[in-house]
DNA sequence: TTGAAAGCGCTAACAG
DNA sequence: CTGTTAGCGCTTTCAA
């Protein structure tokens, strides 16, 4: 029994065994046989002799020939995140029914990776981008956007940028998770947010603001803290929160990390939820509902967001034309449970 | 102001740009210029062309020329999984960190979608695989492994492959959590399992013998449900038990997704946990700690089996020797939380 | 109906 | 110290 060959058959090979010329055989082997007019014997013996030598044709040669990979890159700030990994998990099961493959990339929420990352995808010449951006800075994204290298942003964003981008309706969201807490009676809450400045803190923010003037209640910019989508901020920001505005009756996160910092700051001090302190959130969670506080939560459409991102880059791949529509925005879930409670006397 | 040209320069661009070869440029370009002494205006002269054409060298014609691409595959069955997202998460860091890129794949626990995209990551020429394997067939994997082509399976694996492969201590930590269940006074306990005879299924399984062995108790097939990783499963394989073994007084899911499942099934039942039944499983999540019922499970070390693997592949890649010891097994950590409670009497 | 040859962008062996 | 050239594996004119 001799080793299999560690490298696999080349055209070549299929070429000579076959005794035809490498260019018949490649006609055969990509499904021209036909439009050439290849006699069938001609095209069963390139066949055989393709099965016999298990061929499979060199992707990275038919990429610098063709000047096209068939790999879209995606690029998301953390893959460890539920949420960021149930987008990548849309977009790859989606890329791999266009038969595109994904080139995956962490961030690791910083700008500088990412700028390297962007770089190191373009030169493995990626059909097309998905990203999810830090959110500090655009410039890199946006020059790459003006090559007319097909790209789509997800969930974050920025303004004014002209790239196509899908994002959740986060004012509305906002608004709305504010409003049911608002309506319990709420009157100073407190706010988990990530990196300051980003659309998407922004866009939540605002969407408070909104709830709070309806109720005539003044916005403090005080009690908005975080500085990271991460579990770390949302911990440290809710501590401090308790600790220096003890009379808040209420925190609403902006991100699950947060929450999750938060949650455990708040088991720590031994405050109840919802009885002392009632919490809201954005995203949502696969074992929410079996919370000892199940939460109520603004949850954005994940396999909505995932799915719209990749349909829209594969559309722009193919086609060559950027989507007419720049920004996409998909609704938001208000899914309530139990853990906004009145606002207790004080 | 001209548009951004679409298509990089080449390095025949930079060459002709700084009037010297192409092998100059090139030679200069991948930080060989010492090497062959090259002078140092023409090194400038080449920098400050590239710079200026914002050069990029293509990967593909590199990966072309030198069979080599600086890729390697991951294989997973489920990215929306946040186990599986956690290990992606492990590898893709630690791939970026030696300059390799991450191809990623989803199975979604199919054999024959596993089978093509191993295919797939071939063609591409990946220079290393990390693959989960769905689990029913090894076949496909132990002969590219035979090919020499470097490659580790993680968290599944198969029996005297031979195949390089990172698993948990299955059998010692399902003991360990059936030994808990049983100090409790549980005697008839159901088990949800994945995949039947798979070997990670099959080795939790055993572990669990052995606990009830202990105890002189017999171990009945009859309450081993469950037929996929997925919630589903779990969730079916719950109400059955539960409906056909109104009896059993504890459960143990073998992985997190049956769990989600069972703790919904659970649920509808109005059971409550651990009063009326006791709760056991595998993999921990990221909120549970704050769940109704904090679960009592035995956890692989997710980070642990995503970086050794990684660690293991790479050194393979670079070396070219595949690592002396076949099979790692990293420890399961048991987090007793309050899942398990004493035996009703009946 | 088939073959020869050019060339995608890069590197390295060889030659000065 | 620098240039010429061949070739990685493939597709596609162009020519027969």
């Amino acid at each position: 029994m001799k080793p299999i060959p560690r490298r696999s058959s080349t055209l070549k090979d299929v070429a000579q065994a076959a005794k035809v010329s490498l260019s018949t055989a490649s006609r055969v082997l990509s499904g021209k046989a036909e439009a050439y007019r290849i006699s069938e014997v001609t095209e069963k013996a390139v066949q055989s002799a393709a099965k016999q030598l298990r061929y499979r044709p060199s992707r990275i040669a038919q990429s610098l020939r063709s000047q096209t990979t068939g790999m879209i890159g995606v690029l998301l700030p953390d893959i460890g995140n539920p949420f960021f990994s149930a987008i990548a998990n849309q977009v790859s099961v989606l890329a791999e029914k266009h038969s595109f493959s994904v080139l995956l990339a962490c961030s690791r929420e910083s700008t500088d990776t990412e700028t390297y990352l962007v770089q190191e995808l373009c030169s493995r010449q990626v059909d097309g981008l998905i990203v999810c951006p830090v959110g500090e800075r655009a410039d890199h994204l946006v020059e790459l956007d003006a090559t007319g290298l097909p790209m789509v942003l997800v969930d974050r964003g920025f303004s004014d940028s002209g790239m196509v981008t899908v994002m959740s309706e986060n004012c509305e969201g906002a608004t709305q998770l504010t409003r049911l807490v608002l309506e319990k009676g709420h009157r100073k809450v407190g706010i988990l947010q990530g990196i300051p400045g980003t659309l998407l803190s922004e866009e939540r923010l605002r969407g408070i603001r909104i709830a709070l003037h309806e109720k005539r209640i003044e916005f403090s910019p005080a009690l908005v803290r975080g500085n990271q989508f991460d579990e770390p901020s949302g911990y440290k920001a809710a501590h401090w929160l308790l600790k220096h505005h003890p009379d808040i009756t209420a925190i609403i996160a902006l991100n699950n990390l947060s929450l999750l910092g938060a949650m455990r700051a708040i088991s720590e001090l031994g405050i109840q939820v919802p009885e002392q302190l009632s919490l809201a959130t954005f995203d949502d969670i696969p074992f929410a509902d079996f919370l000892k506080t199940p939460l109520t939560a603004a949850c954005p459409d994940v396999p909505g967001l995932g799915q719209t991102a990749a349909k829209l880059l594969l559309e722009h791949i193919k086609t060559g034309k950027q989507p007419e529509q720049v920004t996409h925005r998909l609704p938001v879930q208000l899914v309530v449970r139990t853990s906004i409670a009145p606002a207790p006397a004080l």
